[in-house]
DNA sequence: ATATTAATTTTGGTCGACCAACTTATATGA
DNA sequence: TCATATAAGTTGGTCGACCAAAATTAATAT
């Protein structure tokens, strides 16, 4: 049977790139290399790899993008001066990262709104308010139209953005877009008439400051999604 | 004076890279671009912009790591069938990221942590209870040595992984370290016996299964940092 | 007329050479 | 002897040409 050396494969067919970073663990283990050291340049390294310098590079800028180092121009890239079993935690969550499972990004919204909206009605200014009024307004307008969803989302992005905590909101951004594409995958938008009277609610909730109650109707109007998450998730399990 | 036109210049010195997402955000507004389109090849982008096609080549890179675009081998980069105002604050969101305030990355963490324990107490398996204890076995062994803070990062990241949510454990990554950098840098490390003790509470009310109650020493456990980190915003605002 | 195949073009991926900025070593002056 | 200035070497950044895979078009056989 073919299938039977399919577990032996493993990460083998990688790319380019990540073979790259495996090589600069590897480094990193050995001891060769250490936190806060200066990384051999970018030449240097494809030489001894076995890589061109484009990979080197692209494997150099996803390590940047992810904390691990520090690139400074016409200088050379320093190994973040963290401790060496952290690093390479780090450097392997690089690597093993997948496309995550539907039901892990909507439990993970859940809890950013919920705390999101918590600090948007503690934290709002006339600013954000006149921002949120106007989201809020924009969704009520577009509700029979093509623009629902968008309006939808960008409701909620404002929430996170009156939050004031940079972080949640970010976070939310690399989440929710996720979400909102396996939804349109799988056409599940109907345009149901208790998510405007949500929105409402939230938006009183917000503006007399009771964050308790705005995170209640918050969780309570994404309590859809994540049953239908939970649905998903033990139909894909059979 | 020369300082006349400083407050002229505002995201004038971008990057090249972010110059390009700037131009390819103006196509999808002005709707040349729509979502779910196809992006024109890179060479033609490279000389409709007026930049070398490497430049466009890490604007696509970074685009498709924030997953606005999906880029094909050999075919081209599609952009993420997502309405027109959220790609635009995507793309925007891009743009303008920058480090973090050191209290709202704490703030984060400690939801994410507290959330990620009480997930961790209600969903552990026999292997993940071998990794925690071995963990927790590993701080109490390297209290004494440098090896502490990465034993105690360690620890936290045990339970991370065993709250059964990736994408829980992934934000850990992404804003733990950022965090104790900072820490590192502004040389905060007694070591403090609490800790340990606080350590082996956690370990208690996750045997029992009781998610709450680890939960709750979770939140004291952070509520140091959380107070240094207000401590610090007050007198940064100073 | 249509389905299949072959040739061509277009595409992202890769490579090696060059550039300007930074670092280091050397030389020069007091 | 030491501080400064100068020159050489090293570094990440950029560019243009080439590669193989994919998409498109043209040719062919049924």
């Amino acid at each position: 049977m073919a299938e039977t050396f399919a577990g032996l494969k493993e990460q083998s067919l990688e790319s380019p790139t990540d073979r790259v970073i495996s090589k600069v663990k590897e480094l990193i283990n050995s001891g060769i290399l250490k936190p806060g050291d200066k990384l051999p340049a970018e030449r240097k390294l494809a030489l001894e790899f076995g890589f061109g310098r484009t990979q080197v590079r692209e494997a150099l800028h996803k390590l940047e993008f992810y904390g691990i180092i520090k690139t400074l121009p016409q200088s050379g890239s320093i190994i973040n001066g963290l401790d060496i079993n952290t690093l390479d935690g780090l450097i392997s969550d690089v690597l093993n990262l997948q496309s995550y499972d539907f039901f892990s990004l909507v439990e993970t919204r859940v809890l950013l709104e919920t705390n999101a909206i918590r600090l948007c009605a503690e934290r709002w200014n006339d600013q954000d308010m006149k921002k949120l009024e106007r989201a809020h307004a924009n969704y009520l307008r577009d509700f029979d139209t093509a623009d629902r969803i968008g309006s939808d989302f960008a409701f909620h992005r404002t929430i996170a953005e009156s939050s004031h905590n940079p972080v949640f909101k970010a976070m939310l951004m690399i989440v929710i877009p996720d979400i909102m594409t396996i939804y349109q995958r799988d056409r599940i938008c109907a345009a149901n008439p208790d998510v405007t009277n949500e929105h409402q609610r939230m938006m009183d909730a917000i503006k007399k400051r009771d964050g308790e109650e705005a995170a209640k109707i918050m969780a309570q109007h994404l309590k859809g999604v994540l049953d239908f998450a939970k649905l998903k998730l033990e139909q894909d399990s059979n």
